[in-house]
RNA sequence: GGGCGGUUAGCUCAGCGGUAGAGCACUGCCUUCACACGGCAGUGGUCGCAAGUUCGAUCCUUGCACCGCCCACCA
């Protein structure tokens, strides 16, 4: 082995070997432990937050397969539709182009030629941190089968009556030219104004003021409302306006939607683009003019004079040209939130189109069928109510709970060509027919198609198909085998559907509605089950400090950066890349030179999984602190150097031959905190607290494992018990092989790497660390007695250390030891580590001094009655020996008075539970132990003057 | 406006009713034959503020302050 750990040479060796022995596939025996990988969007590349979900997903599937459970983690991608149309476009847009001039066939070939190309840039990237994933099953939301299941979806629901089709106000991104959903709008606070605008009465005799943020829509208003109990306008309720600009004639009527403080408290209904004014429109039976084009500009509806414009220069005309006419009151500035598009910035304009839907809302039919509320709501909030799904942690529940609850029903299409296209026609006369295809729409008409039919332009929001996931990839529908492009078979439903539930979604709450929700409705509704037992809602990834990563503040970092190191220069050309404005570009310029002034170093994927563990605690949010994952880098290097500390200690060639029962007190120790340790990690993996987890093994390996075991080893392996030596080279080996079964599902590259050296001197047969099993907590048996000893032991040393260090004495000198004092046990202890101690403190042979006997004047460490000295002359200052004793002693004597205010307090002693009591008694006891034996050295160093 | 988090050592975070912890950073000593990505020994905290419950509160309750996230139609 060499001597420091090199993760890159490790890495690129094992990876491949796994998954081409076929090592990630299900087992085909055992229990199903399913996970379901939220797929990437295709257009991705791996970014922080994939890492360290995708490191968590790992760990258990890793984990749960060592434990022998059937293992599947489902893996695949997302077509991702307005993301990638978008690249597709761009790359059109350089050879000035858009997808019309290809038209739609051409435009789609070549989408897929793209993905075909860069598809598969994000799933290359996940095997450089290890993911563990059936690749042979991997799926992508737009291959055959999938499409199958989203087409048979569509149908069935709209044969239930759950999914419709109508006429509604969408919110619509007119950059993209389509609608989008609920979910995909961001409301955004903007500086504004807010506009008052005078509208005269039909007579001229009278007006009232309305205020306004969009003064443009007033060119689509078709009445003003003002609050039913509003005296100050109460006269003016029935009337009519004559609409500034347009001269339409329009009506006052009573609304409660109405807040007589706000405003004015008149408010101008434009029902076409507003939600609210909608809503009230709806009540009042009130028509609708929609005064925009679908790429927001006036309309013919409008005054000649402001068709064509774009709705923000029509802004500007109206207001001129209300002031002109002296009805512009009043201006002033106004913050307001403004919806925006998430996928392309633009400020979204409500709009009445023509769109499906799915219902998630009526309770009944018209016909009596349940509607979307009872069939598709309904079970899934029970679903999480019941607690057939548990989130982890639970607080999320209420989140989920409540946005279902007050859920509207569900835009699903989308004015876009990338995507699965929505499998509904229309006759000539415009019915609908739904279907497979042509063939099975007409055939399952109830009227006779007028004319020729001509397939729904639209294709289906993304999240309809992610929505079933959780069975399309298992291979439902389920007509036979599933086979990819190449002819492999990817999914089978009759055999793979033992696979729902899966065990666990790890996912971001970012998602909850997008997708955790949808999957638990479609996945109910179709199969009758929960699409999964339990949902670990898993951190969101940010910056040092706590800053969101975003490319525009520069404080991205790339994963696969951290795992191979990168200079400085590189990395700032890579960080500025994308950047246009120059003031940003700088900016960040600036901060990467000064957060990575190096670059970053190379860590490894290992020392990032690790660190991804140690930091995934409950907290929502996790910072990354690059200094973390350099600690634990220094973490593998340790395991790396104790297992080669522990080969070089083997002989060459031989199978180290299982002895008995391990015959010193070290071995039956570390074997029963090791013990222990596995059982804490165990039930750790049980509550995903893989911060706990990696914390205990992390102790374990470095407290334990090699501060005491191996230094305590090094006595034994070269003393004369050879008995004593064979069995502590035995116990070294199979505490590191089993340490190595612990470790590889966070860090599995350096454990196999290690493993391969291990096994066969041990005799193991597996090829891999993957096929070993999970280390069992009982196949060791605490031994508290050789606990005991050990404690005790690092107490003795623990003291000679600290007087070594604060008298300073030279570390390599070695130096006298006297015991005194102490219990019949601490002579057959001393007596039996007496090679340890002189050993690991560098003393000479311990001596006894007799309790009549002169004490030179010696440094001193109490443990229990015994006092453990170290002679001064030569060595030691006796008044810095002085000084330290009487502080320890202080220390103690607070300690001690800290003990007796508690018992003297006769509440405490009446009311404590005993045990708490019996503790304090105890505590005291030993203080006074510790104390007496520091005051009789105190004495003795005074006598010895 | 509603909901959910957070505030503990210089930094990043655990702990959540009975002696305040980890990693990194910092100080001193040490290149000792697994490891200087190391060893040994240390420094460092009135656990955001206030009141309450309790024998006892960093931990429970209430209020307040500050930071953050999500949802929502105030024109």
């Amino acid at each position: 082995m060499e001597k420091s750990f090199e993760p890159a040479q490790i890495e690129s060796r094992w990876y491949a070997h796994w998954e081409a022995s076929g090592a990630f596939k299900p087992p085909g025996h055992g229990e199903p432990y399913c996970i379901l990988l939220p797929p990437p969007n295709v257009t991705g590349t791996l970014h922080m937050g994939h890492a360290f979900q995708q490191t968590v997903m790992d760990m258990l599937v890793r984990y749960q397969r060592m434990r022998g459970m059937n293992t599947l983690w489902q893996v695949g991608t997302d077509h991702a539709g307005i993301a990638t149309q978008k690249i597709v476009e761009n790359q059109l847009a350089i050879e000035e182009k858009t997808r019309h001039d290809l038209g739609r066939d051409a435009f789609i070939e070549r989408v897929w030629k793209w993905k075909e190309e860069s598809g598969s840039t994000i799933t290359n990237q996940m095997r450089r941190i290890g993911t563990a994933a059936d690749w042979t099953r991997e799926r992508f939301t737009m291959d055959e089968g999938l499409s199958a299941a989203v087409r048979k979806v569509f149908i069935e629901w709209y044969r239930a009556g759950l999914i419709y089709r109508g006429n509604r106000l969408v919110n619509w991104d007119p950059v993209l030219g389509t609608a989008v959903s609920d979910l995909e709008v961001n409301n955004v606070e903007r500086d504004g104004h807010m506009w008052s605008i005078r509208y005269p009465t039909t007579d001229g005799k009278d007006s009232l003021v309305v205020a306004t943020t969009r003064p443009e829509t007033m060119l689509g208003d078709v009445a003003v409302a003002v609050h039913p109990e509003d005296e100050r306008y109460a006269h003016l309720v029935g009337k009519t306006l004559t609409l500034p600009l347009s001269g339409r004639q329009i009506p006052v009527l009573a609304d409660d939607y109405v807040d007589r403080e706000f405003g004015t408290g008149c408010v101008k209904i434009t029902p076409a683009h507003d939600f609210n004014d909608y809503a009230i429109g709806m009540r009042h039976k009130l028509p609708l003019i929609t005064i925009f084009t679908l790429d927001a500009k006036v309309n013919g509806e409008a005054p000649e004079k402001y068709r064509g414009l774009d709705r923000y220069d029509a802004r500007k005309a109206v207001l001129a040209d209300l002031d002109t006419a002296g009805l512009l009151v009043e201006t002033r500035a106004h913050k307001l939130q403004v919806p925006v598009s998430q996928r392309s910035d633009a400020v979204i304009e409500p709009m009445l189109t023509d769109q499906w839907f799915v219902d998630l809302t009526s309770a009944t039919q018209s016909d009596g069928r349940p509607g979307g509320r009872k069939a598709i709501t309904e079970p899934a909030l029970q679903a999480v109510r019941s607690g057939e799904i548990k989130f982890v942690p639970e607080n999320w529940t209420t989140t989920y709970t409540q946005w279902l609850d007050n859920i509207q029903d569900w835009c699903i299409s989308r004015q876009l060509w990338w995507g699965h296209r929505i499998p509904a026609w229309y006759d000539e006369a415009g019915n609908i027919f739904v279907g497979e295809n042509e063939v099975d729409a007409r055939a399952h008409a109830t009227t006779e198609p007028v004319g020729a039919l001509r397939q729904d332009e639209d294709v289906l929001d993304t999240w309809f198909s992610s929505a079933l996931w959780p069975f399309s990839t298992l291979g439902w529908p389920g007509n036979g085998p599933v086979k990819n492009e190449r002819g492999e078979i990817v999914a089978n439903w009759e055999e793979d559907k033992i696979f729902l539930p899966s065990a666990v979604l790890v996912t971001g709450f970012d998602i909850i509605f997008f997708w955790v929700a949808r999957m638990v409705m479609a996945t109910k509704y179709f199969i009758g089950k929960s699409p999964f037992r339990e949902i670990y809602i898993n951190a969101i990834v940010r910056d040092a400090e706590g800053q969101k990563m975003s490319k525009s503040k520069g404080n991205t970092l790339d994963p696969l950066d951290l795992i191979d190191g990168i200079e400085l220069e590189p990395l700032v050309q890579k960080s500025t890349m994308s950047l246009l404005i120059p003031q940003v570009r700088a900016k960040v310029e600036k901060r990467i030179r000064k957060d990575y002034p190096d670059g970053i170093p190379a860590i490894g994927t290992d020392a990032l999984r690790f660190t991804f563990a140690a930091l995934a605690s409950y907290s929502r949010t996790i910072n990354f602190d690059i200094k973390r994952a350099e600690g634990y880098k220094a973490f593998c290097n340790k395991l790396w150097n104790a297992a080669r500390f522990v080969l070089m200690n083997l002989p060459e060639g031989e199978i180290v031959a299982p002895a008995g029962a391990p015959v010193t007190e070290a071995e039956r120790w570390i074997l029963t905190k090791l013990m222990l340790t596995i059982a804490q990690v165990e039930q750790r993996f049980t509550t995903y607290r893989f911060d706990h987890l990696a914390q205990a093994l992390y102790e374990f390996v470095w407290n334990e494992y090699c501060d005491w075991f191996l230094e305590l080893a090094k006595p034994a392996l070269s003393g004369d018990d050879a008995t004593a030596a064979a069995s502590t080279r035995h116990t070294l080996l199979v505490v590191l092989e089993t340490v190595l079964r612990a470790l590889h599902p966070i860090i599995p590259f350096i454990t196999e790497e290690i493993w391969q050296s291990v096994a066969p001197k041990l005799g193991l047969t597996e090829g891999s660390l993957m096929q070993r099993p999970w280390p069992h907590a009982c196949e060791i048996s605490e031994d508290n007695a050789a606990t005991n000893e050990i404690e005790w032991f690092k107490s003795v040393l623990s003291g000679l250390r600290k007087i070594r260090a604060e008298m300073n004495i030279s570390p390599g000198k070695i130096i006298p030891v006297l015991f005194a004092d102490g219990e019949v046990s601490d002579r057959s202890r001393v007596a039996k580590f007496a090679m340890q101690i002189s050993f690991l403190a560098r003393t000479e042979a311990p001596q006894w001094i007799g309790s009549g006997a002169n004490e030179p004047a010696a440094a001193a460490a109490v443990v229990g009655t015994l006092r453990v000295m170290i002679p001064l002359a030569g060595l030691i200052d006796l008044e810095a020996e002085k000084t330290r004793l009487t502080k320890e002693i202080v220390r103690i004597e607070g300690e001690i008075k800290k003990c007796e205010g508690k018992l003297g307090n006769a509440n405490f002693v009446a009311n404590a539970p005993a045990e708490v009591v019996a503790q304090e008694r105890q505590r005291i006891a030993d203080w006074n132990t510790t104390v007496g034996a520091l005051r009789e050295q105190a004495h003795k160093l005074r006598d010895s003057v």
